[in-house]
DNA sequence: AAGCCGGGGTC
DNA sequence: GACCCAGGCTT
């Protein structure tokens, strides 16, 4: 790749993204603080599914004090349904740090601001670059599929050596004069014109010097390693009555969905019936003796590793008091205020169906 | 280097 | 269904 060829792509795709790139609301008053909550919360998480989470969050958590001084309960509330739930602890944590070590004011230094907790290379790049101005180019997925078609980059984007290999082209690649918008700029490319499938080349300011557009092998790029299925497990789960509340407990801080609520239950084991699973699994987590009373709802739900095909039950509380293995905390509620207690999807799917019965 | 970690858009 | 999304952390 000449200088001259670095020269041309950049200045098509900076003119390009002048004229197309979207109105975003951490495009509209950039700040530090408002691009890096947008950079965690798009982990892996598409644009339009963001921006009604982003818009609430800046209007609760204005600044990064107000983050570092919110109880996580109340963070995880508002990420509640956005997903991977360890961004929300490492973003107030690292709120934490800002405010407590660094005079409440983001660093602009690269390897600094690394040092946070859930920040990592894409992210340091990425609010760096868009809102201090330094050289550091982002490598996410659509920068990854852009490069290899681009490029003819045959390194699987999803192989552990992806980031590295991408990095690098991606570096030789960088609009150094504004740093901010080129990344950018590649982002919005993959995102509306160079997409997984179908990708618009007719509308694509760079199919002049795409390799893969001239060799017509766009549909062959990104090479991708193929992922294992992944199994099915089958839940069952009781929302146990006493009086007019009902159990919910609480899952460990780490690991799936940590820190959010939810109804005892597990795995039904091979040969048990669902129901008896069910009072097995409140038994064993909870210590107390339930009775089941009806069936619910069958709710299927798809997680990265595994789906599960959950049955939940209405059961009665009999006897014992509350002795916790496995969840950290428990506690009776009423069902009119379960909306004060972040909840997996999975349960928000059957949720709505136990307020008519109070 | 490989596995874990959600939920939804899109084809 | 399968793929993929403005990835990072743990082991």
């Amino acid at each position: 790749m000449s200088p001259k060829d670095i020269t041309r792509i950049q200045r098509l795709l900076m003119d390009w993204y002048q004229e197309n790139k979207r109105t975003l609301p951490w495009r509209e008053k950039v700040s530090p603080y408002g691009v890096w909550v947008s950079e965690v919360m798009l982990q892996q998480t598409q644009v339009k599914t963001v921006i009604p989470y982003y818009l609430r969050f800046m209007e609760k958590y204005p600044h990064v004090e107000d983050l570092a001084k919110a109880p996580l309960e109340t963070i995880l509330k508002s990420w509640e349904g956005l997903g991977y739930y360890a961004r929300a602890r490492n973003l107030h944590r690292a709120a934490g740090i800002v405010t407590g070590e660094m005079g409440g004011i983001l660093p602009d230094d690269f390897n600094t601001f690394l040092s946070l907790p859930g920040v990592g290379d894409y992210i340091a790049s990425a609010v760096q670059s868009i809102a201090f101005g330094r050289d550091h180019a982002v490598v996410d997925g659509n920068v990854k599929r852009v490069l290899s078609r681009l490029f003819l980059m045959e390194t699987p984007v999803n192989h552990a050596s992806a980031h590295n290999a991408y990095k690098k082209t991606a570096e030789t690649l960088l609009f150094r004069e504004d740093p901010g918008s080129f990344n950018q700029a590649v982002m919005e490319l993959g995102a509306l014109i160079c997409t997984p499938k179908n990708p618009d080349c007719q509308g694509c300011p760079l199919s002049g010097h795409c390799l893969a557009h001239r060799e017509g092998s766009i549909d062959l790029f990104p090479v991708r390693i193929s992922r294992a299925k992944v199994p099915t497990h089958h839940i069952a789960i009781g929302v146990v009555r006493k009086a007019d509340r009902v159990l919910i407990t609480r899952r460990k801080l780490d690991g799936l969905l940590g820190g959010l609520w939810e109804f005892p239950g597990g795995k039904v084991e091979k040969g048990e019936t669902p129901e008896a699973a069910c009072i097995r699994e409140i038994k064993e987590e909870t210590g107390i003796d339930a009775k089941l009373s009806s069936f619910i709802t069958r709710v299927n739900h798809a997680y990265t590793h595994f789906k599960i095909e959950m049955d939940v039950y209405y059961c009665n509380y009999t006897s014992g008091r509350v002795r916790l293995k496995g969840p950290i905390d428990h506690k009776w509620i009423r069902i009119k205020e379960i909306d004060n207690y972040p909840f997996p999807r999975a349960n928000l799917k059957f949720i709505p169906l136990l307020a008519d019965r109070n």
